[in-house]
DNA sequence: CATTTACGTAAAGGTAACTTTACATTTATT
DNA sequence: AATAAATGTAAAGTTACCTTTACGTAAATG
């Protein structure tokens, strides 16, 4: 899943660390969603939300596969 | 944090066993997300959200704490 | 050149999310 | 009363999320 936490972060001067402080996440936290390495939890997602007052849907771009329209 | 996944899944006469099926995870994981023993994870909650056409944020209630606006 | 700042990453450990299997309970049906 | 359908729950195991500590590197600064 694509996610735009570091244009977002980095849009309002702030570095990984400030970030991850504001959050109450460690930085590693922050480095590994940034790089793709995992996706947040739900929870996590909501703070991240909130910060950039911005829905979880504008910032984290799920990859939906092109499967028939499940449903 | 709270969600509506039983009440929306019972609003379209599904029982937990079909809605498992067709968002792919087991029965259990519905069961424990309907009485609140765990969140979905941020991939499952967007498979929910697709699966009801209702964006993340209208099933999942996040609980924010009244702490001073962060930010 | 030496130091600082920012970032990536790795290892080891804890907890949360999810699985399969299975059993118990409740409600409805026959 | 017996059976079935729907749900809750528990145990044991795997993987994902997140932590702390720490090291390497690249870019900027003194």
């Amino acid at each position: 899943m694509q996610n735009k936490v570091e244009e977002l972060r980095k849009c309002i001067g702030l570095n990984q660390e400030d970030l991850a402080k504001a959050l109450k996440v460690s930085r590693q936290t922050i480095s590994s969603i940034e790089t793709g390495k995992y996706n947040p939890s739900l929870e996590l997602a909501f703070q991240i939300s909130d910060f950039f007052k911005k829905p979880i849907e504008e910032i984290f771009i799920y990859e939906r596969g092109c499967e028939n329209e499940k449903r």
